[in-house]
DNA sequence: CCGCTTGCTACTGTTTGGGTAGCATATCGC
DNA sequence: GCGATATGCTACCCAAACAGTAGCAAGCGG
């Protein structure tokens, strides 16, 4: 299942240094995504595979399988996933991704 | 070459939402990683293929490739890559994960 | 010329992800 | 009870992405 905690080397680096599986771990596709689709709160598995335009439910299964080990996503009540306390401050660390990605777009049109 | 620009619809969002793209982009394998190896200046392309454990040229290039479309890398002087001033911003935008990746480590030891 | 580093491409396999179908369970109305 | 619907999830097979290795052309120092 490729598990990536922050004791665990990350792929690509020998260190174990916990900024290094991170991106690991964001870097795998819909990764990231996926926690920015959760910012307004608990969705379903298919809700999720919706906003991620259809993304095969073995992919969309598998990260949150990897996202759930590490901590970031759990379970929701009654249903669905949801982030956990930690995937929350996660979330607003990556905030600042959204103003940039804004002065992006106008910068380069 | 996957063109990546904030105002062409991401993999998986039709809207052409800038921070789609973003997540896009950055959601490529090695991707969030380059940026962050180009954190302390300049980089050769063997320095960088080093750094990230021998990643194969084919993706190092095809990374190096889609991040200078995407004006977040550039050539350096006079050799290797580095960071242009939106990348910069980039990589500031995103360090909020180094100290949530150490928070991280020590709750999930 | 020789040796070294540069960025980069070609080739061949393995791994990952995509696409579709379908299952087991639970819940609702009736 | 019955069907109808929604849930999370698995199996299967194929395409795309990536890894691993070799090697090339250009530039520079000697």
């Amino acid at each position: 299942m490729a598990r990536v905690r922050p004791g665990l080397p990350a792929r690509g680096s020998k260190s174990g240094r916990p900024i290094m599986a991170l991106l690991d771990l964001l870097g795998r596709r819909w990764a990231l995504r996926l926690v920015w689709e959760l910012r307004e709160g608990s969705q379903t598995f298919r809700a999720l595979q919706e906003r991620c335009s259809g993304l095969s439910p073995t992919v969309l299964n598998r990260r949150l399988s990897e996202l759930r080990e590490a901590g970031i996503i759990a379970r929701g009540e009654p249903t669905g996933y949801a982030l956990t306390a930690e995937g929350s401050e996660l979330l607003a660390a990556l905030t600042p991704l959204r103003g940039w990605a804004e002065r992006w777009a106008r910068r380069s049109s």
